[in-house]
Formats: structure tokens, C-alpha cells, sequence
DNA sequence: GCAGCTTTTTGATCTAGCGCAATGAACTAG
DNA sequence: CTAGTTCATTGCGCTAGATCAAAAAGCTGC
């Protein structure tokens, strides 16, 4: 059973400011359900079943071609929401990239608690609004940007959002960070080939903006002249 | 001054189901603007000091790098909402494509008002969700698609989307319309130069599946051909 | 340790789309 | 009608990034 008292994102996610007796209501018809990394959660095309909080763990939203190429179009953290409210169908596919935490609602009764709660909705407006910015934003990058601006901005934007593992610091940009993709995301992430993302973070390697300690981990030396190839 | 009972597209926009009280309180905070071909509404960085309507012409939302090149992140039709409502910064630049008429509301006051309308934040809500569907789905196409997959596209979408002028009838795709849009701006749409906009039209019209018989009006020949190149 | 994976890097080519430049077509204003 | 202006097309390299192929580096389990 769920309980929104324990909950970690409470404070941050869409329940935030509801009260005691809604948050009953909620705490109803919510369902927390584990996933482990690589599982999908809903796929694109599928009748829009589930909405959900994350509360632990990093999620991918996807689309494709009919041939098979990829491109994610955002990047899932805890206290963010996931699925469409208030429409049919799912036109992303939601999938772990690490062991994951969600709780779920059934999208119609999501729809009608919130229709009758307008605080929730408004704060669900607020998250829409920022998606959208983000999105928009991101077309930029995809489409008239360069590899290696791809690249320099894609870093910054992780140093960003990622906080280092375990840290539950002020949330200044950490210099160190690790990612929850491998090459093949990366590059599925800024629309290019993961030849050229290895390439890529090799040149700025070697020019010295950054140090890849391993596989995922990323130490950002230089962000001045990275925020310059960024464009 | 403004009248809502007259807005032709009063019941198609955020404004539709509010009652009359409400409507009037609305009507004393818009204000109708003319806008010419061109011109520019609102500035990417500025702040967002408007929200506004659509009421007639097509206008893009854009954003640049700073050395200038340019991204079109959305496209405005009648009854389209604009600007960036419980937000400090406009973060796209809005221009007129054509001549349009919008209405407009300072957005402090558009905030405040539609905090005090559930429905009318829930229309909101909706508009936004579609539209951040949609610029997820343009993602694919900019990092995923070739330049020909790209044009048919584009062509595919703007056939659903505009209706051949001065015709209300049923809403079927149209196979002969007139895009607001010249070359450049269809590049800035895609994510392609001028040239290979020209180029790949050139190579449609070659191959018979669409005639362009002036500058900025396309027909569509082979709808189910280009379906098939679109990917 | 080693064998068998998967993932990443590196190398070598190829090509789609870019960038520049010239030409041509359409629109505007006298 | 003509000159000026803007916009679109076409031609010709060129290059960033894709593609194909192989080697190297990490993991996993024994």
C-alpha cells in the first residue's frame, strides 16, 4: 500500500499543497510499482491507461520510426509526472533507464480527481508549461545545432540537473556527475550517431574541458569554455 | 473596444464555455491588436508582459543562437493561444506570418483571472498538452529524418492543418493550399538550408508527387506517396 | 586468472546536406 | 514598361557527420 505521508517527493511533486483529507482520496487510488532499469513503463501509440509520479530513478520518454530510429524527447526525474492526462493515447514510450520508483494512477480517475481539484491542475499546468519550454528548446539544439555544440550543451544541462550520487547538497551545478546513459542515449538524446558522441567527448577530452573517469562519470574542468562551444 | 459576442473565434478558443459575467470581466481586460506581416509581437528573453489570443493570420514561434540562426518551434493559427501565462520571461519570439488580428491581455491580469477559473485553466491545460505532444513529435523529425522525409512531412501536416482560403468547408485534408511561409522559413522550420528546401521541393514536383504551381501554393498529387517517403 | 559478453573507441570511407555564387523569376514602385 | 528589390532555383565543390568495420576496453561469471 502507498503512503503519501513517507513519501520523498511529496514536498516537490504535483501533491504538494494538497490537504490532508485529498491527499487521502489520492493516497486511494495511487499505486507505487518498481521497475527496473531498461523496463518500459507505456509505449507510444498505446491507449493512455496509467499516469504517474516519480519517485526514485531517472526515465526516458521516447518516439520512433516505423525503421527503427530513436529520439528521446525528455528525461524523467523524480517529483516529475509522467503519462497524458486527459488524453487517449500515449504518444511516448516511458522506459527505465535506472531501477525505478513510480506511483501510478489509473488515468481516469487521475482525470476526474483533478478536474475537481483545481490547485492540482493548475500545478500540472505549471510542470506542462516548463515541459514546454523545455521541448521547444530543445528543438533549437536538434536543429540547428553543431555536434560539438550538441555535446557541450547536453553536458551542461546534465551538470544541471544531475545531482552527485547521495548528495543531497544546495543545488549549485556539480562539476562531477554521473550519467544514466550510455553512448547510444546520448546520442539518441541530441540526434546524432553514437560514433560521433564518442568522438565528440574524445576531442573535448583531449582539448581539456572535461575528464571521463569512466564509462557514465563526466568532471566538467573547463565550464567557461564549454558554456562558449555550447553557442 | 473589444466584444467578445462578436469574436469569430470565440467558440473555439480558451474563451469558449465561460458565461457571460465572466466573458465581460475577460472583455475589460483585452484589447484587440492589428498586426502586419512581419512584424514582431514578443521577443525571446524579454519579459512576458502578454498572453493573447489569436483571432485571425498565422504567426511563428521562434528561437536563435546568437549568431543568428534561427529555429521555428511552433506555428499559431486562429483560436491558438499565445505567450507564456504564470511565467516571468517569453522564452520563443512570436512574428506574423501574414496580417493577423489578435486579442491580448496584460498577462498579470490573464493570471490572475484565469486562477479564479478553473475551466478556463483546464482549456489550458488541454491546449498545452497537445502542443507539447506535438513539439515532442517535431523533435523526431528534426533529429531523426532526412531532408526528404522532412519536406513530405511538412507538407503532409500543413495540408491537415491550414484550409484553402476563404473555403469553411468540412475539415479534410485539403490537397491544394497556400503556405504562409516562404523558403527560408520553411528551412527554419525543418532544420535545413534554403537550398535544400528549394532542392527537395524541385524533386518532389519531379518525381509527380505534388505541383507547385506559384511561389507559396502547393498541390498534392500523390498523397500516399508522400505518406511513404514521410517515414 | 580467463572466456564470452557488451559497450566504446578508433579508423577509413562515403554521402547528404551545407555554403557560396550565379542565374532566374516574381513583386513593387515609379 | 522598366528598374530595383526580394525571393527562389540551380550549379559546383566541400565538409560534418553518417556508415561500415575492426580493435580495444569494461563487465560478468567461472
Amino acid at each position: 500500500m502507498t503512503s503519501c505521508d513517507t513519501c520523498i517527493v511529496r514536498n516537490r511533486s504535483i501533491c504538494a499543497g494538497l490537504g490532508s483529507e485529498e491527499l487521502a482520496v489520492l493516497n486511494r487510488i495511487a499505486r507505487t510499482r518498481s521497475i527496473s532499469a531498461g523496463q518500459t513503463l507505456m509505449w507510444e501509440g498505446e491507449d493512455s491507461l496509467l499516469v504517474a509520479n516519480v519517485i526514485e530513478g531517472v526515465l526516458k520518454l521516447s518516439t520512433g520510426t516505423s525503421d527503427g530510429r530513436e529520439q528521446i524527447v525528455g528525461i524523467v526525474y523524480p517529483s516529475d509526472f509522467i503519462g497524458r492526462p486527459f488524453g487517449q493515447r500515449s504518444l511516448q514510450t516511458v522506459t527505465a533507464l535506472t531501477d525505478a520508483r513510480v506511483c501510478t494512477f489509473a488515468r481516469s480517475a487521475f482525470d476526474a480527481f483533478a478536474r475537481d481539484h483545481p490547485e492540482l491542475e493548475h500545478k500540472l499546468l505549471q510542470r506542462t508549461l516548463i515541459e514546454l519550454d523545455r521541448a521547444r528548446h530543445w528543438m533549437l539544439l536538434l536543429g540547428r545545432k553543431s555536434a560539438t555544440e550538441k555535446i557541450a550543451t547536453f553536458l551542461l544541462e546534465m551538470s544541471d540537473r544531475l545531482v552527485p550520487q547521495g548528495c543531497d547538497q544546495p543545488d549549485a551545478p556539480a562539476d562531477s556527475f554521473t550519467l544514466p546513459f550510455g553512448r547510444q542515449q546520448i546520442a539518441d538524446i541530441l540526434g546524432l550517431t553514437i560514433e560521433t558522441v564518442s568522438r565528440q567527448l574524445t576531442k573535448l577530452r583531449a582539448e581539456g574541458y572535461v575528464e571521463l573517469p569512466s564509462r557514465r562519470d563526466i568532471t566538467i574542468i573547463d565550464r567557461g569554455g564549454l558554456t562558449a562551444l555550447a553557442g
